[in-house]
RNA sequence: GGCCCCUUCGUCUAGUGGUUAGGACACCGGGUUCUCAUCCCGGAAACACGGGUUCGACUCCCGUAGGGGUCACCA
């Protein structure tokens, strides 16, 4: 068998989504589970749409979650230039052989007129054909004269990879353009150029080409040229569940999660098992075992809906599998503005205490900045509170005062503070759900935090006993 | 409209003629001295519909409906 090259090959004309990106990975998985190559192919023929920002995208996108290129723009390969803009006199020369054998034409029919018999064929209920309208003579060779495909109209049967045996009858089969008046190819016919001068096996792509295989298939014809293997994935829809993802739908552009801090590994997982999974009940995946299982053959045909919350669930499995020193490193960047003044041990301490609730990086600051500031008292936190509304100001000041003086003898030791805690209990006879969840109040102005004793601990004593202060003021003047 | 593809819990899915239709996310309830999260236990929740074939259909066949794609000098 020849060697397995797989490719991706987006127009760089906007940011990449995980659609998109799905498409990347089952291409890279295929190559790397089969010590092919993976090849990075720019397909900038859209003068007027493409960027160089991204390409930029692209490019940081795939490094984000660890698709590495083995041929592409910037590193070079045997079959180089990767960028479609570069390869214009392959195509013209390509495109001059389809003329000498009588497969193509120039063509300068204008938008006006085709616009016309396409609305007529709209009107009479049927697929416009442009090659029902061929024109009787073909005008001069001029260099901005587009030129066309001369199809050989046929029915065609193939296999693909992903959907199984598909099938078209020769209405499926049209002339389309090849070269374009600014003399750049379209991607109808540089796709197929490069496909095959750059040796791809398997040409892995998203659902909107599905029916334009037949065109292609006669266009291989024409031009005496092995097909490839094809694998045709469903596309990836948003919220909506039936509309394709894209900005319009409300989804990202993938770097977000990079910015949000999902971890790579959590999204190549998820990624991986949208429309995908081994037939085990198995859930979590390394890229290892994604290379080792994935098969195109069990990538579902129809499209999957883009589930954020199952991405961040994922995000916090493999946030809380990190290894604590890894964890750190990532985390920098993601701490509170007031976090800057304490120290790297401090911050360590804080973040053991939330390592398992971080659903994304980017909540490290909201989740613990009163650990770094006193936040500013919230009555509504106690008015609100189901077992604390209905306390009296001077049954929650006589709490809060037995509570400081109780914890001002402590030496804050975790063991000390949780002894005194009990004691407090005893004392007051309170349940744990009313005295913990005021001292908590008092001591972060959090809706939420980690375990009552160990928040404590690492706040310290004094900044424990000055917010209990403030409470007690606040209460009291209430 | 023509052509093509798709259809199992809200979501991602297992299932390839005989299952109490399984798992996971989300949701709800309970437990872990308080909250949030983790962890554990439990709950609700699906075979689009109609015909066949068959002793027996989620599984096979044919329709119908719904959804999607495409019919560009965009990819």
């Amino acid at each position: 068998m020849n060697k397995v090259r797989t490719r991706f090959a987006p127009s760089p004309t906007g940011a990449l989504h995980a659609g998109t990106v799905r498409t990347a990975l089952f291409a890279w998985l295929v190559a790397r589970q089969n010590q092919g190559e993976f090849i990075l192919r720019i397909e900038d023929t859209d003068q007027a749409r493409s960027d160089q920002n991204a390409i930029n995208n692209i490019t940081a996108t795939l490094k984000y979650v660890g698709l590495d290129w083995d041929e592409g723009p910037g590193i070079g390969g045997k079959f180089g230039p990767y960028t479609q803009s570069e390869r214009l006199d392959i195509y013209r020369d390509w495109a001059n052989k389809l003329i000498e054998n009588g497969r193509a034409y120039p063509d300068n029919t204008s938008q006006e007129h085709l616009e016309v018999m396409r609305q007529a064929d709209k009107k009479a209920g049927r697929a416009f054909l442009f090659r029902n309208h061929r024109p009787k003579t073909t005008p001069a060779k001029a260099s901005d004269t587009p030129l066309r495909f001369l199809s050989d109209p046929k029915s065609y049967s193939w296999v693909d990879l992903v959907m199984g045996d598909l099938s078209a009858g020769p209405e499926a089969v049209d002339d389309f353009i090849l070269i374009k008046s600014d003399g750049y190819p379209t991607y109808n016919f540089a796709h197929i150029i490069d496909d095959y001068l750059m040796d791809i096996s398997h040409v892995i792509r998203s659902q909107e080409f599905i029916s334009s295989v037949p065109k292609y298939l006669n266009l291989y014809e024409a031009l005496g040229i092995k097909v490839p293997l094809f694998a045709t994935v469903p596309q990836v829809v948003g919220e909506s569940g039936t509309r394709k993802l894209s900005k319009r739908e409300g989804a990202k552009q993938l770097l977000e999660y990079q910015t949000m801090g999902v971890l790579p590994e959590a999204m190549l997982n998820f990624l991986a098992t949208i429309g995908w999974n081994d037939g085990s009940e198995q859930e979590i995946f390394s890229k290892e075992e994604l290379i080792k299982k994935f098969t195109l053959q069990r990538v579902q045909r129809s499209p999957g809906q883009f589930d954020e919350k199952r991405l961040l669930w994922l995000n916090g499995h493999y946030i809380r599998e990190l290894q604590f020193d890894e964890l750190v490193k990532l985390s920098d960047g993601y701490w509170s503005k007031s976090a800057s003044k304490f120290d790297q041990a401090y911050k360590n301490r804080v973040l053991k205490l939330v390592q398992s609730r971080l659903k994304y990086l980017d909540e490290l600051g909201a989740l613990t900045s009163f650990f770094f500031e006193d936040l500013p008292i919230k009555p509504g936190l106690i008015s609100t509170h189901k077992k604390l509304k209905d306390l009296t100001a001077q049954q929650l000041t006589d709490l809060l005062t037995k509570t400081l003086n109780e914890l001002e003898r402590s030496d804050f030791s975790l063991e000390d503070i949780k002894t005194r805690l009990d004691k407090l209990l005893e004392e007051t006879s309170q349940t744990p759900a009313v005295l913990f969840s005021l001292i908590r109040i008092a001591t972060t102005q959090s809706e939420a935090s980690p375990e009552l004793a160990e928040s404590l601990e690492v706040l310290g004593k004094d900044t424990v006993l000055r917010r209990i202060k403030n409470s007690i003021s606040s209460t009291e003047k209430a």
